[in-house]
DNA sequence: TATTGTTATACTCTATAACTATA
DNA sequence: TATAGTTATAGAGTATAACAATA
């Protein structure tokens, strides 16, 4: 369908621009909380529980296990991640969440999720549909690593 | 509504790990060109008629003057725009395409007005409504700047 | 005096390669 | 021999400050 086609293209760069519009938004919370994209990534992404080991922290944000060990040098020296020896690997680090870190990793948590102003500013019934629409999309997507925000769920 | 707060922050989390999916995309797009986020900006924002001053596209990119200078460099390095003075105006130096880079700046524009799997993958019926979702939170956002691509529309 | 653009410089982000400890 | 993490280093991306030319 002809129209179809124009319909996705124009709901693309529409989506674009609103995202665009939330720029701002963005680079408050980093400033806020002065941890960058990946500190925040790493944060959110740590098992709150049990720790993450820092290979599986690398996959997660798809950059170098060098890159890890210099986000996690600053986040412990700022006393929010520790790292524990994993008992049955000593090959293996653990990040875990010191109590601080947790507390921030609430705060992150709730900022994040909440939804900017393009979304906020819309009717219910608009809220309701954008919802099952994604998450109709959500589902077929070839989808690698769709539930990386399986931890943001508790 | 306590329904419809769930609905904005559950859309607003699919939201983000369906645009995450498409990082892969993006990268790809990067290198095809090679061209970094800032240069490929630049290209699609220059005027491709009448050329645009460094100070507007130092604001369209919300990055400081000196950046542009670089960035600019590299693309006149590889024939894809020019710097033109401005006879009104000797301090100003417009930034216009050369003919190749006329022809990378449609390419370009071809390529990120395609919409992505996520919405590509979706049935005809939800890409007009997300449209129409999104056409209404365009209109009515605080919006700076939301014209941003008024220049795509050519 | 204020503004446009450039230069020099420095700082942050991120990857690669070489290394160590452990498996 | 392979894997997890670290160190040293280098390259991109980006900002700040000082400056020259023009308004």
């Amino acid at each position: 369908m002809e129209a179809a086609e124009d319909a996705g293209r124009e709901a693309w760069m529409l989506l674009f621009q609103l995202f665009r519009s939330n720029r701002r938004e963005i680079a408050q919370l980093h400033s806020e909380f002065d941890l960058n994209p990946a500190q925040v990534h790493l944060m959110l992404h740590v098992n709150p529980e049990s720790g993450s080991p820092m290979n599986e922290l690398a996959e997660s944000l798809a950059c170098d296990a060098s890159y890890v060990t210099g986000i996690v040098d600053k986040l412990e020296k700022r006393d929010l991640v520790q790292r524990q020896p994993k008992p049955d690997d000593r090959r293996v680090k653990l990040i875990a969440l010191t109590s601080q870190g947790g507390e921030i990793r609430n705060q992150l948590m709730a900022r994040v999720s909440q939804p900017p102003a393009f979304i906020a500013a819309m009717s219910a019934a608009d809220k309701e549909t954008l919802r099952d629409i994604f998450r109709r999309a959500a589902v077929d997507l070839p989808s690698p690593g769709a539930d990386w925000m399986h931890d943001l769920k508790r």
